[in-house]
DNA sequence: TCTGGGGTCCTAGGACCC
DNA sequence: TCTGGGGTCCTAGGACCC
């Protein structure tokens, strides 16, 4: 019988590394990678985190996430480049066209990470890590950035395989290697246990994924519920998951969100920031001709404390302007004046778009949708900031918020493997 | 903490119904 | 109602991922 093995890829310091290659074509002859740098958002406009890290800059102990401001206490010579997210997109389009030539089975895990399925295919079953090394070589070749690649026979152990130790690394985690390569690991680095779950686990004197895989099963069932069997069966080496091709199966919402460069304090420019948000949400819901059956809206205040609201619509829509007036209504309802610096729309229970009903008991949306084509037309020939609410002007605020993703054939996460 | 933005899934509690 | 239990739906919040 021929084994089933999967790869798991995922590129190195994925957006540093992709700016690096990207300056580098452009003459630039300092190469990110080789010094302390980090990619990172303004902090001025309130954005300001760490959202990947060159390998000098993890030696000062910068880590993601952190705020900009501590990374340079750490380290003031520390170079901070802007993100570049249609580059990003670029790069993990060629990295996947890569990927396709050795295997027709590629799962995007997200925009830097890949699964690979070689179930059944002889060229590979006789050594998968020469096959690992070509593929990883050819990367680094034809696209100038490094990837780890893991191998397995399923996608945690493979996933599991291939945060070993990086850059530019082949790892294998074959069953029969879990006790000595993964048992010995702290239990953060075990996939799907993060700092809340590390902290419940440390708490009954599980330190690493070996205690937790060796562990009572029913006693973490008692106190994690099903998330506990869950990260058991991940410590265990356990995950039955199949690899599946990208674009198979269906986003189940979309959302945008925002952090507003000032304090909104007031309602009006409340209602502004949930209309840019708006604007995106239902773009993109036409785009992807599906209408939306429940709407959430969610923002946190200068305190920290986060607030959400939401309701199921009896009519599913796409409609920029019935979805700002729901969105607006929800938002109305829990808002106690308090500042906020962060607003959010999310949109969920999609249904196709082919058949929408009339709604008959409420005003008729026929011209606003002829609008909303309008607009998108518009803005898909000549750039989203081609047309805009007059609203905006002057106002300090986005007329659209939210990542502009041109094209979403694939969805960018799913934390389940 | 001077703390981003895109997702998915799970759980607990309340409403409602039989 | 001084009320039982179970099922389903809805909502808010939290956990995780990259």
């Amino acid at each position: 019988m021929v084994k089933r093995y999967i790869f798991h890829i995922d590129a190195n310091s994925a957006f540093l590394s992709w700016e690096a290659v990207h300056r580098l074509q452009h003459n630039d002859p300092l190469d990110l990678r080789t010094v302390p740098a980090v990619v990172g958002g303004d902090p001025t406009r309130r954005h300001g985190i760490v959202l990947a890290k060159s390998i000098p800059a993890k030696e000062f102990k910068i880590i993601t996430g952190e705020t900009l401001y501590a990374a340079r206490q750490k380290c003031p010579e520390l170079l901070i480049v802007p993100p570049n997210y249609s580059l990003y997109r670029q790069c993990s389009d060629a990295m996947v066209e890569i990927f396709k030539e050795f295997s027709p089975l590629v799962q995007r895990f997200s925009v830097d990470e890949c699964f690979l399925d070689f179930s059944g295919m002889e060229s590979v079953a006789n050594d998968p890590v020469k096959i690992a090394h070509e593929l990883k070589n050819r990367v680094r070749n034809e696209l100038g950035f490094t990837v780890n690649v893991g191998i397995s026979t399923n996608k945690l152990l493979a996933k599991m395989a291939g945060e070993l130790k990086k850059p530019d690394m082949v790892h294998t985690l074959f069953p029969e290697e879990i006790p000595t390569k993964m048992w010995p690991l702290p239990i953060g680095e075990l996939f799907m246990v993060g700092r809340a779950t590390s902290q419940k686990l440390l708490s009954r004197g599980i330190r690493t994924i070996g205690e937790l895989a060796n562990y009572d099963l029913g006693l973490i069932k008692q106190f994690l519920k099903s998330q506990g069997v869950l990260i058991w069966n991940y410590a265990n080496g356990i995950d039955y998951s199949p690899v599946r091709p990208g674009g198979d199966f269906a986003v189940k919402g979309m959302g945008n969100s925002t952090t507003i460069p000032f304090d909104v304090e007031d309602r009006y420019n409340a209602h502004l920031v949930l209309l840019s948000l708006s604007e995106s949400v239902s773009a993109r819901l036409r785009q992807a001709k599906v209408l939306a059956g429940l709407i959430a809206v969610s923002f946190r205040t200068t305190e920290f404390y986060n607030f959400s609201h939401q309701r199921k619509l009896y009519n599913p829509t796409d409609c920029t302007d019935e979805i700002w007036k729901i969105t607006c209504q929800l938002f109305d309802e829990i808002w106690n004046k308090q500042p906020l610096r962060h607003m959010g729309l999310r949109v969920s229970e999609l249904c196709q778009n082919d058949f929408q009903q009339v709604a008959l008991f409420t005003r008729d949306y026929n011209k606003q949708r002829q609008a909303d084509r309008a607009v998108d037309l518009i803005r898909s020939k000549y750039g989203p900031s081609a047309i805009c609410r007059s609203s905006f002007l002057y106002s300090g605020l986005r007329s659209i918020s939210g990542g502009v993703i041109e094209n979403e054939e694939f969805p960018l996460m799913t934390s389940l493997l």
